[in-house]
RNA sequence: UCCGGGCUGGGGUAGUGGUAUCCUUUGGCCCUGUGGCGGCCAAGACGUGGGUUCAAUUCCCGCGCCCGGACCCA
């Protein structure tokens, strides 16, 4: 005996619970081709150096990474952000601004955890070539509209912070190590409110200088109204103002892409990726129960790290694990079942033919068709037709045959009727 | 890497130091022109290795896997 299971952290996704997975899926990539996002597609291994560049060999631990039978070393994606960095790098001659969508695994080797698969589905969204506000805008505006199309737009909020808010902020108070405030004030969520403040001053601020961030990283709410509350505390210093009126023309930018209303000011955001230079948000449930759903940012370094090209870039990756737990939550995690349009039995081996071609004619109009494949009798067939869901039953027979008609069964009510053969697609096309 | 809980047919369960109950599911038949109901038949399980024992699915240990959490999270 083979061992039959799956790999630990890799699933197998059978017809039902895929149908639900597909319609979250199209949902999202939909959503950024209507943004005008268009679908690339890209390896599943490669070149271990890829990630060594960006990530170093702590995180290279927690990939699936081995040598080919080539020799080379080798890692599946356990992330695309590198692999489109290597491709905007590479390909000199795309037009900006580069805006690509994709869908596909990825790997990493990592402990097995609420919302932490080895395999699992991402959807990234990014644009490169751009710096400006406008884009970010975008970025935030296809994020936050897939939530919207979803039907879960009260459940679901944006918040939103960029980090030359505080890092100008902090300079223009004196502050030295920058980096050592943020990785604090990326904590301030897990700690008391004195706990914040000692372990800001242990990072180098003054008292004073520790409840200005404090108070600063306290501000949260829409927005559009949060802006007033920045620019009353932001010190009067020439880049500070800068970064607080870049905040304020994207949340112009928000209200146009009528998305503002799920987006608030938090500037405690920070994100732990070393490689987000500016704008960075996360959504969150408003109920506060589930993880993130995702996060993205700007990150217009990182490209230079794989040539001489520097290309600006924001975008986001979209993880499906706390999206599906929400939306279960919501009540409009799609039914997982199997759906059909028409299932065609057939009475007898004779009048098979004529079931195939039938079915064949209504594929034609894009119909989900069936036919008996087992040879079963007519019960057995409708006991399966009800097992795919099928919309209708076409009953195919010698009976009606004689008159050039077939039975056409609404599966739910019962209801039948003879309809002509020759309009059996053009009645069913109508009603389903 | 660490901490806690758990593993009995595909799914859900009962139970026991002498190999297992029921429900569901799946296949077949009752029923070669009508499904969801019903009846009959069949298929299918003690995660794995070792230890204790006359005998282990049951007790003990390791491992694996599952669930949750810490760390980490590109």
């Amino acid at each position: 005996m083979v061992e039959t299971t799956s790999l630990k952290g890799m699933y197998d996704r059978l017809p039902g619970e895929f149908s639900a997975w597909r319609a979250l899926i199209d949902v999202v990539e939909q959503t950024a081709r209507e943004f005008g996002f268009r679908e690339i597609n890209t390896p599943a291994v490669e070149r271990t150096e890829l990630y060594r560049v960006k990530s170093g060999e702590e995180l290279l631990e927690q990939t699936y990474s081995f040598e080919d039978r080539g020799g080379r070393e080798v890692t599946l994606t356990p992330e695309q952000t590198p692999t489109r960095a290597r491709i905007v790098q590479q390909r000199k001659d795309l037009s900006t601004p580069i805006k690509w969508v994709d869908t596909s695994k990825r790997w990493r080797y990592e402990n097995v955890q609420k919302g932490r698969d080895r395999e699992f589905f991402q959807t990234d969204i990014d644009i490169f070539g751009i710096e400006s506000v406008a884009a970010d805008a975008e970025v935030i505006a296809c994020g936050a509209t897939i939530y919207q199309k979803l039907g879960v737009e009260d459940s679901v909020e944006f918040l939103i912070n960029d980090r030359n808010l505080l890092e100008s902020i902090l300079q223009a108070e004196g502050v030295e190590n920058t980096q050592a405030t943020m990785e604090v004030i990326d904590d301030k969520e897990k700690l008391e409110e004195a706990e914040f403040r000692t372990a800001l001053t242990e990072s180098g601020l003054s008292a004073e200088q520790a409840e200005l961030v404090d108070d600063l990283t306290d501000i949260s709410g829409p927005i559009t109204e949060a802006i007033d509350e920045l620019e009353a505390i932001a010190p009067d210093d020439p880049a500070a103002q800068t970064a607080v009126d870049r905040m304020a023309s994207l949340a112009d930018h928000l209200d146009a892409y009528d998305v503002a209303q799920m987006c608030n000011l938090d500037l405690s955001i920070v994100r732990g990726l070393a490689y987000y230079t500016g704008l960075v948000f996360e959504a969150f449930d408003t109920r506060g129960e589930l993880r993130a759903l995702f996060g993205g940012g700007r990150y217009d370094e990182l490209v230079g790290l794989f040539g001489d090209q520097d290309v600006p870039a924001v975008g986001f990756a979209f993880g499906y694990s706390t999206t599906r737990e929400l939306l279960k939550r919501e009540g409009v995690w799609s039914e997982e079942t199997v759906s059909t349009d028409v299932y065609v039995a057939t009475v007898s081996e004779s009048v098979r033919d004529v079931g195939v071609e039938l079915a064949t004619d209504l594929r034609a109009e894009g119909l989900t068709v069936e036919t008996d494949l087992a040879d079963r009798n007519l019960g057995s067939q409708f006991g399966y037709a009800d097992g795919i869901n099928a919309t209708y039953a076409i009953v195919v027979g010698e009976r009606d045959l004689e008159n050039d008609e077939v039975t056409l069964r609404d599966m739910a009510s019962g209801d039948e009727e003879n309809v002509p053969v020759d309009d059996l697609v053009e009645i069913v096309g109508d009603r389903v």
